[in-house]
DNA sequence: CCTCTTATTAACAATGATGTCAATAATATA
DNA sequence: TATATTATTGACATCATTGTTAATAAGAGG
């Protein structure tokens, strides 16, 4: 760094600056991390090519190299934080666990700030093109998942295991929004909000 | 309009443009209900003081004038929003309807997509000290509600009332934010869609 | 060792958004 | 009517973000 920052006069002194020269995936993967931690640290505001690429260690040009365009790059983010959340789904909803168990991973999944922001940020993206089908990953195991919990119903009622689950989703999703929020307007303490997914846990598994 | 565009030479006959001059609460509520729109249609990018002063009709340093900057003009704008639905909130909850009839309220409400992007706002905005505290109305009367709503329980539990409620509003939040892309995802026809707001009311009151 | 590809970089250009300022005019108030 | 207040405006200044380009150098493959 410092080697190409001397005094005028000296420039035939210059060494040039060594340059570190990553094959695609690598630099693509380094600049969507930083990219990531910035939505969860500074917002929408924070995603821009000049700040994300200093954050990488590289320069916004080189960033402009591999994406495209700053929307490129935020789609590409978009679409790979949406893969890893479904997956995170599948994998609980997938789980052997017991269904109170269940409920209360797929609550704290949702607590985490990175998802609450990712699924914000989609629900602001004006025109849903901007989200291509194709890069929302496809979730075939969603349909297994479904009739395993159909299979411990009475009846294996298909409908009202996709409603269950539905419910759970939905109830985590809107308690990573907005819970805290909402609970300090409700009145609850913060022993009440804690023990509140595993009452949700409970109450569903009543349903079955 | 035309007046002032003659061809030059002819500045000696400009009229000059009437001036429209308005109250500032009046100037002030033009500007907000410009910016919600521009916030449903354009997400966040459209909420520039550039364009919300042109959808108003006035100029962009009037809008200065009357909010400071960009920020305060955003923060009024969240501010006023988070209040209609606060109250919009307190009125289904208020109301003398049967519990069923209240769940498919909540959840109509929250699918307008106004609430939606005021809400993912609201995740996304980095800082929470950004949304000042006594830019969120209290919410007084929510006690009455859950103690309304703990009448109709067996044992008056006020805190299983509170739950209940809670599991509600948060169901609807998540159903509003991500409801057509989950519901998609999961497999389910529309018309199981259109019927699950329902369902989730019958659930909910089993549990009371 | 030579050549070709391309990741990297600096410097610059272009655009857009935010904010400042002095002048103006509408309205209230004396 | 005369004066004070302030909402309004255009013109300008500033800053941030995005995008372009030509030159450079790291590495692959011959």
């Amino acid at each position: 760094m410092g080697i190409v920052e001397l005094q005028n006069g000296y420039e035939h002194l210059m060494t040039t600056k060594p340059r570190i020269r990553r094959n695609p995936e690598e630099a693509r993967s380094l600049i969507l991390t930083a990219a990531g931690k910035r939505l969860e640290e500074h917002g929408l505001r924070g995603l821009n090519i000049k700040d994300v690429a200093d954050d990488s260690g590289i320069k916004h040009g080189t960033l402009l190299h591999h994406f495209g365009s700053a929307e490129g790059m935020r789609r590409a983010l978009l679409a790979k934080l949406s893969e890893e959340l479904i997956t995170d789904m599948s994998n609980i909803l997938n789980s052997d666990a017991a269904p109170e168990i269940v409920f209360v991973e797929l609550f704290r999944l949702m607590s985490q700030t990175g998802q609450t922001k990712l699924l914000a940020w989609r629900a602001l993206e004006e025109d849903s093109d901007t989200v291509s089908k194709d890069e929302i990953p496809s979730m075939h195991l969603i349909e297994d998942i479904v009739e395993r919990v159909a299979e411990r119903i009475k009846g294996k009622d298909v409908n009202l295991a996709r409603n269950l689950i539905f419910l759970a989703l939905s109830a985590a999703v809107g308690w990573g929004i907005c819970g805290p929020t909402l609970m300090g307007t409700l009145g609850m303490t913060s022993s009440q909000q804690d023990q509140f997914p595993a009452w949700v846990g409970e109450q569903l598994t009543k349903l079955i």
